[in-house]
DNA sequence: TTTCTCACA
DNA sequence: TGTGAGAA
């Protein structure tokens, strides 16, 4: 099937299919003119580096997983098992924890300042925020 | 319709 | 990670 083809089966756009074959997620091959030729089974391959990039893994890390995976009969995503994939995913598991604990530290770092900012108002999270929205767009009339 | 590339968020 | 535009 034609890249258009498979945009329409996936819900995935033209754009993004190419990106995701230069990110080496898709191999489809080439007819003469030129054209990518995608095969039945790459609907499912979509679906998986859509899971993937879902669960928050960066395309060369889904680039080498992707063949480790295959669908059950009710289309869900397994796991097959491939040497290094449970080394790949822990260490994904422990970058993203690591950002989570990042993010955790700016949070607090801004509740204190929000803190001071409201003198000593208890949650620094309820005070509704500003509206900058008066004025600009989605007004007009 | 599809290709590729550059620029951009 | 993902998009838009332009030229072929």
């Amino acid at each position: 099937m034609k890249i258009g083809d498979l945009a329409r089966e996936t819900g995935v756009s033209r754009r993004l299919l190419r990106y995701y074959e230069e990110q080496g997620l898709l191999r489809p091959r080439r007819l003469p003119n030129g054209y990518r030729e995608y095969a039945e089974a790459d609907v499912a391959g979509v679906r998986h580096i859509r899971a993937m990039l879902a669960a928050g893994l960066p395309t060369a890390v889904i680039a080498r997983l992707l063949d480790c995976v295959h669908d059950d009969d009710s289309e869900r995503m397994v796991p097959t098992g491939c040497p290094g994939m449970v080394t790949d995913l822990r260490h994904e598991q422990q970058r993203i924890a690591d950002e989570i604990d990042r993010l955790r530290t700016s949070q607090e770092a801004l509740d204190s300042l929000l803190t001071s900012a409201l003198g000593g108002n208890a949650d620094p999270r309820s005070e509704p925020a500003p509206n900058r929205s008066r004025g600009q767009i989605g007004l007009r009339s």
